[in-house]
DNA sequence: ATTATATATATGTATATACATCTAATGTTT
DNA sequence: AAACATTAGATGTATATACATATATATAAT
């Protein structure tokens, strides 16, 4: 949908400053979606994006330092975050050994069987896959990193 | 810079999966740089978002739904930005004759003072202009809203 | 070794946000 | 007109987040 409609405007500034706003608009509209999706979970979506960082890593754990280096978005609380999916046992906590500060991180069999079900639906939803060829996504990703640079 | 990089992850799922995580981490960073900006003018982006619709309005006060609407961002408590906005001054509000349910807001002198300073420094920074061409910003929106179709 | 500095994570606190509920005014039905 | 439904906005409450600061451990400097 056009985003003059989206936002009830005619016009806008300059197309730069319309595409500035398509990105901020499309982030919340995704955000917005994979948080309903995630909800009978119980599972808030900067959750599910730290499961899917600790699924990557397998069996090895990682430091929560390491965890926001890899997150979307860098918020400071990342220890609050990681407290959170440890009550729900999604998650376990290791003491490291050559560094006794640090914390080390690594998701359950729990976390893996709840994040299975939640990417299932994942991606019957906020699917783009179906809206914009590969080739598409590219282009976007390319023309994101350029605004970035 | 490279999504890889950002996230300190060598390669992606698909291209699908890496653009839809590069809009949810541009705009983050775009999020991020604006807050930076706004915040010696003490005021939020989403108040900055609000003011510049305001503003867009000229003389005429639009609705607390209306504002909603129109903004970036669809949450629940708009009132409570306007209460916030008004008690700064830089907005007004006028009690509707018509519907005396609806509270239309304007934005006050003060409020357009503001506005103008905080535009200064917002048009200096997280300024895309310099780093896609006009084409590109139209192709890049043409794609987020085929994403959002 | 002692002191200073840096790092990893945790926590206190103020503010923000989401979600549900509430109130008042308007519109609709009978 | 009375009863019901809808709409505009406000508010209570629980949770989330940002930002500053605290604590423990590690590293570097003297």
């Amino acid at each position: 949908m056009k985003l003059e409609e989206e936002l009830k405007q005619e016009k806008f500034q300059s197309e730069h400053q319309k595409a500035m706003l398509n990105i901020l608009f499309t982030s919340n509209w995704l955000e917005a979606d994979s948080a309903r999706i995630l909800k009978p979970f119980d599972i808030s979506s900067q959750q599910y994006n730290l499961l899917r960082i600790l699924k990557g890593q397998g069996d090895q754990a990682i430091s929560v330092n390491n965890i926001m280096s890899r997150m979307i978005d860098k918020m400071s609380n990342a220890s609050r975050l990681v407290e959170k999916l440890r009550k729900k046992e999604l998650i376990e906590r290791v003491i490291c050994e050559h560094d006794r500060r640090q914390v080390d991180v690594r998701i359950t069999k729990k976390g893996l069987n709840v994040l299975q079900e939640a990417d299932k639906d994942m991606g019957k939803f906020s699917n783009i896959t179906s809206k914009i060829t590969q080739l598409e996504a590219t282009q976007l990703s390319g023309l994101l990193e350029k605004i970035r640079a």
